[in-house]
DNA sequence: GTTGCGATTGGCT
DNA sequence: GCCAATCGCAACC
């Protein structure tokens, strides 16, 4: 994998919509405190934004959501249901709240390491897949939020190594609002992929009516 | 100051 | 398939 380059931060600056589907297939890395090099590949991702009701940043600015209003390449790391991390990437310009929630990957390196913080009996395709089993495993939280991952020494780096698969396209997981719209991607025919399940919460999609508003 | 709830997961029926 | 766990945030009083 010495052929892989870093992202650069332009690589960021583009709309969610567009940096989603091409994070899929992207590597993920992050070196373990022992050292131990781990490595996976991106294969399922989200789009989120502020026009978006599901978006965290949809109503206003706060500290809270503020990496998502930042300059593109930075991680907004925040906890759900008390329990879990969920790891993004700032997209789109700075001032612009955007961003990327990287859902889960499919592990080259370091199994063993993930194995020891997810469970000894953790099934490989189990190590990654869902985005709090993915931040257990690869140890990213709260403090990493706001964190320049197209700076000097960042938690996690994001690399490209050429591969380029086939991006399918489709509705959120577990979102209750905007639940209709498509806006995750996975590497079709993966098998580290996230079943697609809908909100309890969400409203059913009005048929017919001009309710389901499904943006491009 | 209080309350309701979520971009989830794992265990149990 | 159903449901509890668990807590920071933001809406509301």
């Amino acid at each position: 994998m010495s052929g892989a380059t870093r992202l650069p931060r332009a690589w960021f600056a583009h709309h969610a919509l567009e940096v989603a589907p091409a994070l899929v297939g992207v590597l993920l890395e992050r070196t373990a405190p022992d050292g131990t090099l781990l490595r996976a590949r991106i294969t399922e991702t989200e789009a989120y934004t502020e026009d978006d009701p599901a978006c965290h940043a949809h109503r206003r600015r706060t500290p809270r959501n503020e990496p998502l209003f930042g300059p593109p390449g930075h991680a907004y790391v925040y906890r759900t249901y008390g329990i879990h991390w969920c790891l993004n990437v700032a997209t789109g310009p700075d001032g612009e709240a955007q961003g990327v929630l990287v859902r889960a990957a499919e592990p080259l390196a370091g199994l063993a390491v993930l194995r020891a913080r997810r469970g000894q009996r953790t099934p490989d395709r189990d190590l990654l897949r869902g985005p709090g089993r993915l931040t257990q495993a690869l140890e990213v939280h709260g403090e990493h939020t706001g964190a320049d991952l197209c700076g000097q020494d960042p938690p996690v780096v994001l690399r490209d190594d050429g591969a380029r698969p086939a991006v399918a396209r489709g509705p959120r997981v577990g979102v209750s609002r905007a639940a209709d719209w498509p806006w995750r991607f996975t590497a079709v025919g993966s098998r580290f992929v996230s079943p697609y399940t809908r909100s309890p919460r969400a409203p059913r999609a009005a048929e017919g009516s001009a309710a389901g508003e499904q943006p491009s």
